[in-house]
DNA sequence: TCGCTTCGGTTCATTATTTGAACCGACGTT
DNA sequence: AACGTCGGTTCAAATAATGAACCGAAGCGA
């Protein structure tokens, strides 16, 4: 394993749940040394990737990290253009909308717009969906190129809830169905009580490079509703990349 | 010099004005082998610190800052807790008012209100600002450690216009003047015809974290303006350091 | 107060990884 | 067709990473 990756690993170790964390934490959750996980975080900290406490001694992702993302969003401005097509989205359908970004092999939640209803599903920023049994995850497999898809279909597919489609054959139905409508459906598949209608946002060489996801309580979900969420969602999608692709207003 | 070292050189090589290279270009500007700096991208690239555009072969930062960028910000909100401040103290002085973080011995300029006047000062987020030769870098370094201000002033100090202080002593006086009045001034040091108020932002230690500016263009600046606007930065930069260290609004 | 444990941090002989000159084939210019 | 540059690859030589053992300090239960 290359020293980069043992430094980025540290790096992927602090969540939202978990911001900062000590060394000797570190070094355990890694697999790696004690002291191999000090240097490697000295190395970090040098380039303000990390910061330490000055009190406590843990460490937490530094401002450099911020700054990198910052001119990363500058460039590739998915979460700037998206997001207030995602909230026109939102207020359309009533509904609670998130973005996502593919990323390392699962989705990362980068955006949401919450229902203003108060019975409503929350859905946090940073938050990561697997590629199965999430309509999310449903709608980019159904976009994806079918090697792609192939390595994701062919793994272990966790169970999450008691809904959750674990059998091969069944996801590559839904994936199939997805693909056909132009959004994909799921109920209660990754959080009880929770419906889903997502659909994929398409970069501009046509490969998928995130989704949105209409997410709201089972007791207003229906056919019909499903139905014109998918439409709504879709047209939501275009939009969406036809102004990345730099398209005018 | 460690991998990690000359791995996370290389994303510091993307700027905003920069935001795509290619690979050759890569390893001469960061002084490596061909071969070093493309095992230490596709490294990156593994954890999504890095992308290659599949048209062009060229690199770009990779969605995984943007993710990493997120967390850092959500878990230590200086610009989430500072914004509305910012925005207040730009309506009261009816300026542009821009906010730094302190990252990699230089102040990154993370969240700007313009003034709504015609005739008003633009700044970018994004845009880095020298220690010396700018109101912010002054106050930020009038709020340093002794120690951290000799490692500064103690080097060749760039002109940016012909009213740069570049001379060592009079840095150290402006620095002596802004400890003084809590707040520092500059006319034109970085750029032509626009006048500075700057104060520095303390974090829960005492030590500064970044600083907050307020700029106008300099037929609007005098003395009294520039104590007025002082004073009323002084105020806001301590409501920031008071909610950053948790206190109720 | 005494052990006992865990913390963050350091050292240095051993070991495994990184390195880069030379080499591809592809593409664009002259 | 000759040339330069591009992105990318190879493998023996050189260099950097590693981790067991060790510190002193702090927290904790008896």
């Amino acid at each position: 394993m290359s020293t980069v990756h043992k430094a980025i690993s540290l790096l992927e170790l602090f969540t939202l749940a978990e911001p900062e964390i000590g060394l000797s934490d570190i070094a355990r959750k890694a697999g790696l040394d004690k002291a191999t996980a000090r240097r490697l975080l000295v190395a970090l900290a040098g380039h303000r990737l990390i910061e330490q406490e000055p009190h406590s001694r843990r460490y937490r992702l530094g401002a450099g990290l911020s700054r990198l993302g910052r001119i990363r969003d500058a460039h590739f401005p998915y979460v700037r253009v998206a997001a207030p097509i995602v909230r026109d989205l939102s207020v359309e359908t009533g509904e609670t909308v998130h973005l996502s970004e593919f990323s390392a092999g699962a989705l990362l939640t980068v955006h949401v717009e919450l229902s203003t209803k108060a019975n409503r599903v929350n859905v946090d920023v940073g938050q990561v969906l697997p590629l199965h049994g999430t309509a999310s995850g449903i709608a980019f497999l159904s976009a994806s190129r079918a090697d792609i898809l192939q390595t994701h279909v062919d793994r272990p597919l966790d169970r999450f809830t008691p809904h959750t489609v674990t059998d091969r054959d069944q996801l590559i139905e839904a994936i199939r169905l997805a693909a056909r409508h132009g959004y994909s459906r799921s109920a209660q598949g990754y959080e009880e009580g929770v419906h889903s209608v997502a659909v994929a946002i398409l970069g501009s060489d046509n490969a998928p490079i995130g989704t949105m996801a209409v997410a709201c309580p089972m007791s207003r979900a229906s056919d019909a509703v499903a139905a014109s969420q998918g439409e709504a969602a879709m047209r939501a999608a275009r939009q969406i990349s036809a102004r990345l692709a730099g398209d005018p207003v």
